[in-house]
DNA sequence: CATCTACTTGGCTAATATGCCAAATAGCCA
DNA sequence: TGGCTATTTGGCATATTAGCCAAGTAGATG
């Protein structure tokens, strides 16, 4: 396989792990909303605050999301604004399971 | 969190995880051009053909792809069209990483 | 039937991820 | 300064993943 197409599949396959985790997609999706800090997060997930501060830190480092540190708390925000749309995929993979085949092929995934 | 929240976001981050690999991607990229055949999976890769076969395991209780045997040689093709824009956030992250954060927001991963 | 090819599965090791606790760090406020 | 709150980091136990080899299965073909 060309050297640049495995670098660059490689660096796919990073973004998308960071995001593999269900943890991770709830703070992906609170964070298409609004900005939070690590505690709003950690109250939303209901784990230890430094696991959830692991899995922020996951998702800097895949330059999902930015951090701003405001006071004594962190605030963190979607680096990209287009996660949502982003999903639109996972769903019809989602929904062909159910049996729901049509969606995607019907424009669901758009 | 909401029990039905929860399972949502585990049934995404399943799809996520079984896509967050290089060789996987790969599979996935050249299934959205044709079918293909297991030992043509492996010589792209370039890996052991069992390696590739549970990676195409992966891929098929994930729901991403679907086989078809014909002969003795077993086909795969993707079970969701949309896979390629799928992909355009995940660019649009990487973009962002090498500082050129404008081709999301100008309508890169629309 | 014997054998070949294509593929899957089992088993193993090494590497990586997860989540908690405890300790360290940083900013606020008395 | 001292103590408080918010967050990160280190360390550890456990679980999951990846990849190879070897063995098993299934269809094709002589």
């Amino acid at each position: 396989m060309d050297k640049e197409r495995k670098a660059h599949l490689e660096a796919r396959a990073r973004v998308l792990k960071a995001m593999a985790h269900p943890s991770r997609l709830l703070i992906i999706e609170e964070l298409e909303k609004t900005e939070r800090c690590v505690c709003e997060l950690t109250e939303m997930i209901g784990a230890d605050i430094s696991t959830v501060s692991k899995h922020l830190s996951v998702l800097r480092q895949a330059g999902i999301v930015a951090d701003d540190k405001r006071g004594n708390q962190v605030y963190y925000r979607l680096r990209i604004p287009c996660m949502l749309k982003f999903f639109d995929c996972v769903e019809s993979v989602l929904e062909s399971q159910a049996g729901a085949r049509v969606a995607c092929l019907a424009g669901g995934c758009r």
